[in-house]
RNA sequence: GGCCUGGUGGCAGAGUGGUUAUGCAGAGGACUGCAAAUCCUUGGAUGCCGGUUCGAUUCCGACCCAGGCCUCCA
């Protein structure tokens, strides 16, 4: 199936075409380990997650590389600022390293509960110093650095023609420069290569360097790690929306002058998740965390249900009445597919009816990751009567296979809540109502009805009797 | 100042040049002693003003409003 994607660089819906047939290659920034990534931040992983899945389904052989920032760059682009990592270091009483360590386990942690594959590679930037400083010294013998004395290596962005190209902005229109720079650039979209480690204080992380100790730029290491497990060229680069005018016009320039042009197809970027005042922030305590939902105790399927009802090109309004609606709608189907697993099956998989819904589904999410249109045909297929239990339950399979959502898993949970049998005393309670129930003793039958509900089990009446349910 | 998105019912959010998805919430009903679950039915929206068109929510223009990026940020 012909999978169509945004392309930032050309600003078009465009038809994938994969620079080897039948495999995809493709880069998403990952985090800066220094603090917990934030739902937001995990809104563009699971974006992530999709296209994989899209692909996978679609037949491609997928390479997906995922970096992890673990070496300090700095808080300000200008190339100026402290370091994020030797501040979370301080801030924890940790070594850089342990800084780093930590946050990527918590970071997986996460991507693991909201049910997102992990990508093939995930390589961390102080593996790679090598690489990048065999990059600046190709960017150097090509003429495209410079050196500020004391400061370190950078690169001259006026040396570089289409710079910008991805952010839709001329180096010339960029206000850059009307800030102050007295940093000894000679363009204000320059940006370092490589940094001298300071004179007066010693850093965690420095590595030696042909131009001296010190520590690699921020933009260089996806331009190494992204070749290395990707090749020079590759299809896809993925990203927050943010990273489109710097991040990434500086890697193309990075890049570019060592490879050649196109260096990568095809630019996606992704939009944010923001609260109803903006940002998500740390300082106001509303920058959660996928644990944080956990703790309140919101399904993180949910939250990815919440995700993909909206489209990664669209800002999402994030609120907790929002995520309240995504639990009732995420179970509500739920709890209809667990009453097809426990339909009788009198009947075999349609095979026809099978490829006709997975077709439908599987091209509305490749033209552009539509996945809320695909919800809503979930929403078609369960009300479909002329498709059967079996086939329905297997095109569950192959949704929770496209969009990550467990619906088969939570389902099966479900029942076996259900089905779990109640101790002894719940029971004796249960039958004590049936009796009360039977001489039309309301009052007596609603109070023992409280009692087994507050020892964690629900009671059900059905035309047969009653079930006994575990609260889930 | 430059660049870029959007403005759709109570909420979140799709698509579409010709009956405005879907979900949540709401209302009514079936079933229930009452609940729960399920099923059925149902009310309710396209910022404002022009233009193109037989017809615009959809295309074009102006305006108003909101938000984002241009500084680390997913």
């Amino acid at each position: 199936m012909t999978i169509k994607l945004y392309n930032t660089l050309t600003r078009r819906l465009e038809e994938f075409t994969p620079l080897q047939p039948g495999k995809v290659g493709f880069y998403t920034c990952g985090p800066t380990v220094y603090w917990d990534a934030h739902i937001g931040n995990m809104r563009t992983m699971v974006n992530s997650d999709i296209i994989k899945r899209v692909f996978t389904e679609n037949g491609y052989e997928v390479n997906h590389v995922m970096n992890f920032t673990d070496v300090g760059h700095l808080t300000s682009d200008g190339d100026t600022g402290d370091d994020k990592m030797e501040k979370g270091a301080a801030r924890e009483n940790l070594s850089v390293w342990d800084v780093a360590q930590k946050y990527i386990d918590g970071f997986l942690y996460d991507m693991d509960l909201l049910n997102n594959i992990r990508p093939t590679h995930m390589p961390r930037a102080t593996d790679h110093i090598s690489e990048q400083i065999a990059q600046v010294q190709q960017l150097e013998e090509l003429g495209y650095t410079y050196e500020i004395p004391g400061d370190g290596i950078y690169y001259d962005t006026s040396k570089f023609a289409n710079y910008g190209a991805l952010g839709g902005q001329k180096l010339s229109e960029l206000r850059g420069g009307a800030r102050i720079d007295d940093s000894g650039k000679r363009n204000s979209t320059d940006f370092a290569l490589w940094k001298y480690s300071p004179t007066d204080t010693k850093r965690q992380m420095e590595w030696d360097s042909p131009w001296g100790v010190g520590f690699p730029g921020w933009h260089i290491e996806c331009s190494a790690m992204s070749m290395k497990y990707l090749g020079q060229h590759f299809d896809l680069h993925v990203g927050g929306q943010e990273h489109a005018k710097v991040h990434h016009s500086n890697e193309i320039a990075q890049s570019e002058p060592i490879v050649g042009a196109p260096w990568v197809s095809y630019w996606m970027h992704f939009e944010w998740l923001l609260l109803k005042d903006g940002k998500m922030s740390k300082s106001a305590g509303t920058a959660y965390t996928v644990r944080n939902l956990v703790e309140r105790g919101y399904d993180p399927m949910a939250y990815r249900y919440l995700l993909l009802q909206s489209h990664y090109r669209q800002p999402l309004e994030f609120s907790f009445e929002s995520l309240d609606a995504a639990t009732n709608g995420y179970k509500n189907i739920v709890r209809k597919i667990a009453d097809l697993i426990n339909a009788e099956k009198t009947t075999n998989v349609d095979s026809e009816r099978y490829n006709a819904w997975h077709d439908k589904i599987l091209s509305v999410v490749s033209d552009n990751f539509k996945t809320a249109e695909a919800l809503v045909l979930v929403q078609d297929l369960l009300k479909d009567s002329a498709t059967n239990p079996e086939t329905k339950i297997q095109l569950f399979e192959f949704v929770d296979r496209l969009l990550g959502l467990q619906f088969i898993d939570r389902a099966t949970k479900l029942i076996a809540l259900e089905r779990e049998s109640a101790p002894a005393e719940i029971v004796a309670l249960a039958e004590s109502r049936a009796t009360a129930k039977a001489n039309r003793d309301w009052a007596t039958a609603d109070a023992l009805r409280a009692e087994i509900d507050a020892a964690g089990w629900t009671v059900l009446d059905s035309k047969d009797g009653y079930k006994i349910v575990k609260k889930a």
